[in-house]
DNA sequence: CGCTATCTACCGTTTGGTAGATAAGAACGT
DNA sequence: ACGTTCTTATCTACCAAACGGTAGATAGCG
């Protein structure tokens, strides 16, 4: 490593990459509106204008983020249209969603203040959260309709629950996550 | 009513709640972030300069709209004090909590946002809801004691449900609140 | 040496907040 | 009823700082 004065050159992709990085973590701690480009560029080690080199606009690089999100949970996705049936395994595919984002606090924060933040219509995300929430209901409650009465009042409470959960475990790290989630699956899962 | 052009001077009190009022449809709709000071002049038909008069600060405006959130909900506050035990009770309770909130959109989601927007520490209004919502929890907590084999799971499992079913509820306003939580609580009280 | 990632310097706008002028309305005497 | 005075709610004008973004100079690396 050089030393930490002075210019520091990387090749495109990687800066890209350790700017998404630093901007997920600053966003998950204070909302978007809450972050200013400087402190963007600030937290790699560059300026406002080294950073819009790589990103048009501060706008820009909000989607950026949340573009990137979606591919690292590409994976997780994958897994879940497997066709799945039974009360049994839409649990083992929820549980193995809690648990990824037990090791994953900050992208579940971003998640989670940003999607409360960009409840204005005015917000520069509304839209990305408006039709990912929606596909993301729907999704659950197609997985749903095979076994359970009432799809579509489940898929609502299980979402809620989560989102709930998340937000509280957020506020408060001590709330143990897992066994919040178990608590509530043993109910759900048995209809 | 005097002309809408032109100053209109206002006693004290009167013009001190129409501010809070503004504001808090503001705050809801775009977070405290969200909104510039002239914004909120600017609802009341007034001035920067005239606002700051009633209030010191922006930040000051903040706490003022929500100790007056806390006095509107006094008297539901009251009520629960009554000691309750037993399911039915304590549902009871709950379910004119969600009755109530079904009618106050604005204050819903003023506090929901607010509530997400304040897990940055930095936030001004980060202290007040740490403590605001521990209580919470231990009220809750307390009055499930008495019948439940796991009050502190359900405490946290409960609050987090609301939490949740608030927000998406405000993101999507087609859904059924109250038949959501009645959903909820058939199972959740019966344990 | 050439390419381009990064920097310095700057711009126009918006922000929260201040200082001092102005006027609305209540109180009061006549 | 009516003018006068006094209080203070509100305004106009302004400021320094912070904001997102641009133009052109500079320097690190293949």
């Amino acid at each position: 490593m050089p030393p930490a004065t002075g210019r520091r050159r990387l090749p495109l992709a990687e800066r890209r990459e350790e700017i998404l990085k630093a901007a997920t973590e600053l966003i998950a701690a204070s909302g978007f509106k809450g972050v200013t480009l400087e402190a963007f560029a600030e937290a790699c080690g560059m300026t406002k204008a080294g950073l819009l080199h790589h990103f048009r606009s501060r706008d820009d690089l909000l989607i950026a983020v949340l573009e990137r999100r979606d591919e690292l949970d590409l994976t997780t996705v994958v897994d879940t249209l497997e066709p799945v049936s039974g009360p049994a395994a839409s649990r083992a595919v929820m549980t193995r969603f809690v648990r990824r984002n037990l090791g994953q606090r900050s992208l579940v924060q971003l998640y989670t203040v940003l999607a409360a933040e960009a409840i204005d219509p005015a917000h520069p995300a509304h839209d990305y959260f408006r039709t990912r929430l929606r596909e993301g209901r729907a999704m659950l409650e197609h997985s749903l309709l095979s076994w359970h009465p009432h799809p579509g009042l489940a898929a609502v409470e299980l979402l809620a629950f989560l989102d709930g959960l998340q937000l509280n475990w957020l506020r408060d790290p001590d709330i143990d996550y897992l066994a919040q989630w178990q608590s509530f699956a043993d109910r759900f899962f048995t209809a």
